[in-house]
DNA sequence: TAATAAATGTTGCTTTATGTTGTTTTTTGA
DNA sequence: TCAAAAAACAACATAAAGCAACATTTATTA
């Protein structure tokens, strides 16, 4: 048996597509008003050229980034973070100039952002500048280098250098850990100094955490807490750092 | 000479577009109430001016890759680039270090390179690099700066400089036109100066296209075509294109 | 209007795709 | 862990699509 391009699988790849990335043998099938084997036999050649992945009971498109919501779901607290990227976008008018850092609350905030029109976005992100842009008239600044292949982020010089020619409206950042007698921490030198440097960058500085962040311990500080502006969580912080919030002028905004 | 004929295949063409691109055989001769050979024989047209792709029982629209979006031209004549990824991928051993240019077909190529270890990769293309950073222990180097909204390219000046730090095993490229008389071709300049500097920076050139390429027009020449080492398509090209490739001792892989 | 060229339709035949049936493998739920 | 259910696989018969040669219609030109 020799197979043939098709236009059967032009349907199946036009239906997955449809889908949102991956669908059942058995919901093709009906939505094609063809037999189950027909579309195991096609989907059978598209996974030899590599079109698509087969599944136990269905098949999902290789490639196209929509398995990203498929990896995002295998990271901690996602409910959380997709509650408090809504209300980071809440606070991000159309039109806005606004710093992105790495992490995975902030890539969240870029999905959260994929409606919104004319931003410019400075990121050293990978996945942030591959969802904004190509998008609704964004322009996209990627500082670029060597991506960390952890969680493919630019560091060192050339990302700071870069970051420098920006002024923003806003800087997003994440944080990993919040306390009262330190302020806001990260696990990671270089992405301390990235985050000084665009907080001093911008207007309004917002850092986005979900709760696990509260007194969890990180060796790094992002820099005087003074600074930040909002710190948008999805639950009231300890008692603590509420009031240390209040003695840094940050306003806590919490995401329902 | 022939005012009428014409005006069939443009009805195919409109039916073509009104179902979204791709239709069945049967289908469009309904609609156009006319036998399904006709439909063939001017599909059979259609698809010598390239401006359509013939499938077992259907067909779909070639668009011109000027015209439509990055994501567009990421659905077109999926199965061939699919098979031509493949066999760039075949050619590239683990631990290699290449450039990978912009474009569909290279786009298709970060995928086919997911199982693929130790690669440093060299990209102005976010698609590329999202694809291929925290992936299987790849290095991932991505040029920087403002990213084109259409494509999600990095160009310019700091992007050329970029890749001037690099020497690479391969250079994998993409062309809008290939024809005898010109060698390789591309729509736009910075492209084109791109894709000479990473030419020159690399000890094997490939060059990707499927077979819409052949002949096709496009403004720019990427430069010398005696440079390329292999061009990979997913059927053989005119011999005129045949006898050049000779010539420029570029090698033809064919992708099945 | 007749002659010619082009396009379309028709028919018989070959190739390819699909549906069906029965069997094996994998998942699910107790 | 087992048994029942769902999904996958294999093999065959049938249906659909493609192809080529010829007939017919439609358009073009003298």
């Amino acid at each position: 048996m020799k197979p043939q391009p098709n236009h059967r699988q032009q349907e199946i790849l036009t239906a997955l597509h449809k889908a949102g990335g991956s669908a059942r043998i058995h919901t093709i099938a009906q939505t094609l008003d063809v037999s189950e084997e027909t579309v195991r036999r096609n989907i059978k050649h598209l996974t030899t050229i590599g079109a698509v992945e087969k599944l136990h009971g269905g098949a999902r498109i290789v490639g196209n980034a929509e398995e990203t919501s498929f990896q995002q779901r295998l990271s901690e607290n996602p409910e959380a973070k997709i509650r408090i990227a809504h209300k980071v976008a809440e606070m991000i008018p159309n039109g806005s100039s606004l710093f992105l850092d790495i992490g995975s609350t902030t890539a969240y905030i870029a999905d959260a952002l994929r409606d919104h029109q004319n931003l410019l976005v400075v990121t050293n992100s990978i996945a942030v500048a591959y969802k904004l842009a190509t998008r609704n008239n964004n322009r996209v600044f990627m500082a670029g280098g060597e991506l960390r292949s952890h969680d493919g982020g630019a560091f060192g010089m050339d990302a700071m250098n870069f970051a420098d020619n920006f002024q923003t409206d806003f800087a997003v950042l994440s944080a990993a850990g919040i306390n009262a007698a330190n302020g806001f921490m990260l696990f990671d030198l270089e992405e301390a100094k990235f985050s000084r440097l665009i907080m001093s960058k911008s207007a309004t500085r917002i850092i986005a955490a979900d709760a696990r962040k509260f007194n969890r311990v990180a060796p790094v500080t992002i820099g005087n807490p003074d600074l930040v502006d909002y710190l948008v969580c999805d639950a009231l912080p300890p008692k603590d750092i509420t009031q240390a919030c209040e003695s840094w002028t940050t306003e806590i905004t919490l995401a329902n």
